[in-house]
RNA sequence: GUGGGUGUAGCUCAGUUGGUUAGAGCGCCAGGUUGUGGCCCUGGAGGUCGUGGGUUCGACUCCCAUCAUUCACCCCA
């Protein structure tokens, strides 16, 4: 019986929605697995908020750029919306449960979040972060700053990434520098810098000049936000510039003690660079800031992102809530790797290591001596459909299991396992005793 | 919100200056006899050529509209 063909809605997702076949979805598993073991190993505490909020809560502050982005809807009274990021609900969070949590309070959070703007490559309108926030009650030591550096270094390690920057800056320094020059509007002029490595250095000053920026002036910010990379290079430079302004001196001081204490967490300046044209991110910055590329990729925007906030949940609480943190981006992170090989196909589409094929009416033994290895931990399935044994091995063959374990009338008689090994074909027959050896040698 | 590209089989795409029954590769299903997969061979299913108009004797092909999708700007993970 054919469905009328008038009633088949064609099965699609909508653009912008990441979805991944389960090859892929079992890499990026893996690649989050990585991510909470690391969060974890420097004891940040898990935690996990609602995807919709109230849209009082989660736009008491936004300005107008979020506020377009957001996804919002009504449902009989109640206006809602969709969380845009994590950091805005862990402000809400802390505010909420301040009674109970334990301060510095390091959590991370991993999930979904949503921004209804046009898709692009790499930029999705649902797509994971996964955020870690150091936050404290009254004062935060920028220690955390450097902190925060180190996790996220380990985190790429980890995951088997060597070619990538970790680039810092401080909101201080900038608003220094830019009230130095009687600049007003230095979001106006962050956003022409940061076109930089786009436009050319031509073009910025152009910019910069129709904004109504002088052209001294424009070239004094060409040449500040010209240093950049090793660390040490740069602030001796910045040393080197006499300005005489509160928020300067206190942001490069700031910058020295981060960069001191980087390297007390051991890493050097081959993974990070001090970048004075990274100044992006949301406005509630107010220090140190960061952003992460991957050297070969610059094109694609920053993977991790984050930095300093002196007043966190300001909108939630009168009490002052400083805090630091950065979020992962992993849906572009996996996507760019995907796109780029450095994730490669690799063919296997489960993560069954051994299925048990039936012949006969050998089921039942076939399903006991299955659920003895699967009690070791060893992921294994039984193929519980009738048909051929060709098509059996085949269905191994297409998952990518390992290895199959054929059992037909033979081993229930002798009480034995015949395993074959699917990438060499060999096939060797166990005891059941002797299964113990076999899960150990594949595990 | 602004501007460009692309819509043909499940997927990636061919389709000659408009002309008969719209093709390939991959994938899928079946077979090449009974408990041995990957390779190979044979066969099969699957498309109202995104949708709606228009021009024409005739449109997958030309024109308009619409929808979908994608890339870029803006902004960001």
């Amino acid at each position: 019986m054919n469905q009328n063909k008038d009633t088949i809605v064609k099965p699609s997702i909508l653009s912008g929605f990441l979805e991944l076949l389960p090859e892929d979805q079992i890499i990026f598993n893996n690649m989050l697995d990585t991510i909470r073991s690391t969060f974890e190993s420097y004891g940040f505490i898990p935690i996990d908020t609602p995807v919709i909020e109230k849209a009082e809560v989660l736009l008491a502050k936004s300005g107008g750029e979020t506020e377009k982005q957001v996804y919002r809807f009504t449902k009989g009274d109640n206006d809602l919306a969709l969380r845009f990021d994590l950091t805005v609900p862990l402000a809400r969070f802390v505010a909420q449960h301040y009674g109970v949590l334990t301060f510095p309070f390091r959590r991370y959070h991993i999930g979904k979040v949503y921004r209804g703007e046009r898709p692009q490559k790499g930029r999705f309108r649902e797509f994971y972060q996964c955020d870690i926030d150091i936050v404290g009650d009254e004062k935060l030591s920028v220690i955390n700053d450097a902190e925060i550096v180190s996790v996220i270094h380990s985190t790429f390690k980890k995951l088997g990434l060597d070619e990538f920057t970790i680039m810092i800056n401080n909101r201080k320094l900038l608003n220094g520098f830019f009230m130095h020059y009687g600049i007003k509007d230095n979001v106006e002029v962050l956003r022409i810098i940061d076109k930089l490595d786009k436009i050319g250095a031509d073009n910025v000053r152009k910019e910069l000049v129709a904004s109504g920026i002088s052209e001294n002036v424009a070239d004094e910010i060409l040449e500040f936000t010209n240093l950049c990379g090793d660390p040490d290079d740069v602030i001796s430079a910045l040393r080197q510039i006499d300005i005489d302004n509160d928020d300067f001196v206190s942001g490069l001081e700031e910058l020295e003690t981060v960069w001191s204490y980087i390297k007390a967490f051991g890493l050097d300046s081959s993974e990070i660079e001090i970048n004075l044209k990274i100044a992006r991110g949301l406005d509630y910055y107010t220090g140190t800031v960061y952003e992460t590329i991957l050297n070969h990729h610059k094109e694609l925007g920053s993977v991790c992102s984050g930095g300093r906030y002196d007043n966190l949940a300001s909108n939630y609480t009168k009490k002052k809530l400083p805090g630091v943190g950065i979020s992962i981006g992993l849906s572009r992170l996996f996507y760019q790797l995907r796109e780029a090989n450095v994730i490669s196909v690799s063919g296997v589409k489960t993560t069954t290591k051994v299925l048990f094929v039936p012949l006969g009416d050998t089921s039942a033994y076939a399903i006991k001596t299955a659920n003895y290895i699967r009690r070791k931990g060893v992921n294994t399935e039984v193929y519980l459909n009738d048909g051929k044994l060709a098509k059996k091995l085949n269905y191994a063959n297409k998952l990518g299991i390992p290895y199959v374990a054929i059992i037909g009338e033979d081993e229930v008689k002798k009480n034995t396992v015949c395993i074959k090994d699917m990438n060499s074909g060999e096939q060797s027959v166990y005891t059941i005793d002797e299964l113990t050896e076999f899960v150990k040698n594949i595990m």
